[in-house]
DNA sequence: AGCGGAATTGACATCGGTGTCAAAATGTCG
DNA sequence: CGACATTTTGACACCGATGTCAATTCCGCT
């Protein structure tokens, strides 16, 4: 591999010259900068990162730390918007894998990432949910996605959950809905109360009566089965009088167990009733039939927005001020889609 | 940041006797040794990775390359595999999506992972075809996940989708299953093809009628819409005479949307007809009622084997060894569920 | 104690860039 | 043309580690 005196010698100049021609310093006659620019061109010549790296203090790389379950979409997205923005920001990724062993912020990967000196280092989590920070200061500066930290200091984005049942109720009021019902998650999961929470105001806010909101689905007690769980809570919702005209599934892969069983039970979707999920997985809500209207979470926004804020933490540590710190939440969008019935 | 000068000056040795220390070299006096254990452990010391690529060329990270696509469940299990086995070889990976724009080993993001001096790459796709090379001297130890090349100096891991879709037709034949169909992908895809012609040679081998097989979705036309070129196809199917007792779509997705198809005409499965996915995606296969069977292919594998391949790789490079050639086919495992009626 | 050989240790150069600062080249103007 | 300002260039040190090789220390043994 050429080196920076190749150049040198091969345009008859010193290696600085070179070095100001590559990060495009002022001061050099138009004449060396072509003689320059030419024998980069023909030795083939790329600057060494690692003495690059040496001087500056600074890698151009940040850590990218999830949880064990990457097969999930939300981490998925989220790797997919930091990988997409740490390229544009010209910064590098290295992605890691958290085992489940050790506390978020521990475990031998974490060190890993820090031994190969990243600048900066995000957490993502497959659930929003609040992690707890064993230790207090942090090896280098880092930001939360999809989750947050007891800890005042550290700056994370998570997904406005409560905005997302807002707006999931917000479709079904806008479409004539006014006595309908949510199977929620687990109550005690953050993500699960708040789309709980957001889903009723949007009926207390248009006056209308608070909906039925019951736990079908416990997902932290680690069951798949929703075949389980749900069909007892759904007939309890089915067999209230008057029947509720919707359904709020606390997410789309519940909605999608209960299209199976509303056709089992002989109703149909939307005509019978109506039916919204959450998270807008598009492999559940493209391809059942009718398509499954939903609230889209841009997880995908989230990691950029991480890499953002975490870019700008790494230039103000630079510069040894304090911080700002935040929780930044981000909204979600309204999906509707055929299987929201218009009532009128 | 400590450097190891200031843990030579702590300890009272030479910068050099750290270095020996911190690599476990041996002939350092047990005394020695301590004195500098402690003044590392007590500076918080790490060792610069900057410095040290400078001197040793190795940097033990590889990069991986995937198209664009990483949201697919391949891609992402490709990933798992590639992270995990990593790590248990010491080494660290460098993730990169690859915008579509350029060739699969051209483009900014290969320049981004050659420049940071990565050791070998491991270039992934989300669809198991043939991607074209345009140089034929790669910058680095090279090897492919789920694509092939023209090339055949470059190592490759592949699904053997064939095998995959001999297995498919298996399961039908051992539940006594006679005269079936295929829904399939685009003949023209690689994958598709092999695993109609897997699915067929199953038939073949039990001495059976071949099978039906239809084209129902060219998946790489972009368009998703399973609901606009399933129905028709299906009905040609099902109004043949005898129906057909079974059905293998060319993948889970397409399996999903035959399920709200068939039961749209009243057809129950597995009662009138019984049904095969292909992927065994768990959001598709365990959320359908009944489950849905399908043939997994383990793509974690392909991303582990491609680690221990590119590492063999990276080895013989150093010694200026040839290095031998590949292509690595990795089998499916059946999954039988409910999806599936024993036909006597 | 004195000696030889092995075990430890350190001085120094080196990797490939960039910052500093002084030297050299160029330009301007009376 | 000469004095002086300005632009352009290069010599050199340095970033933090490790390889080389020579210097030093240690050890057992006569």
């Amino acid at each position: 591999m050429a080196t920076i005196y190749d150049v040198a010698a091969k345009a008859g100049v010193s290696a600085k010259t070179v070095s100001r021609v590559i990060n495009g310093e002022p001061n050099v006659r138009t004449k060396t900068l072509e003689a320059v620019t030419a024998a980069i061109a023909e030795l083939g010549y790329r600057p060494s990162t690692a003495a690059r790296m040496m001087k500056s203090q600074r890698n151009n790389v940040i850590g990218f730390l999830t949880d064990r379950i990457v097969t999930r979409p939300e981490t998925v997205d989220i790797a997919r918007g930091v990988s997409e923005t740490a390229r544009e920001l010209g910064q590098t990724v290295l992605f890691m894998t958290h085992s489940d062993a050790s506390p978020p912020l521990h475990g031998p990967e974490y060190n890993s990432l820090i031994d190969l000196n990243v600048d900066g280092l995000i957490y993502a989590a497959h659930i929003n949910e609040r992690v707890e920070l064993a230790q207090t200061k942090l090896a280098c500066p880092t930001v939360l996605a999809n989750c947050f930290s007891n800890d005042a200091h550290i700056t994370s984005i998570i997904p406005d959950d409560m905005a997302g049942g807002f707006l999931a109720g917000q479709m079904l009021i806008d479409h004539g809905h006014k006595h309908v019902a949510m199977l929620n998650l687990d109550e005690k999961a953050f993500a699960a109360s708040r789309r709980a929470k957001g889903f009723s105001q949007a009926f207390t806010k248009a006056n209308l009566p608070k909906p039925i909101i019951r736990t079908a689905l416990d997902e932290r007690a680690g069951s798949w089965d929703e075949h389980e769980c749900v069909p007892a809570v759904l007939d309890t919702i089915l067999s209230m009088s008057p029947r509720p005209t919707a359904l709020f599934c606390g997410n789309d892969k519940m909605a999608m167990v209960v299209y199976g069983l509303l056709t089992e039970r002989g109703l149909s979707v939307p005509n019978d009733i109506s039916v919204v999920g959450f998270d807008d997985y598009p492999l559940i809500t493209r391809l059942l039939r009718p398509q499954l209207s939903s609230v889209a979470i841009a997880f995908d926004e989230i990691g950029r927005r991480a890499v953002r804020e975490l870019m700008a933490q790494i230039e103000t540590q630079a510069q040894a001020a304090v911080p700002t710190t935040h929780q930044i939440e981000v909204p979600g969008t309204p999906a509707p889609r055929g299987s929201i019935k218009v009532i009128s």
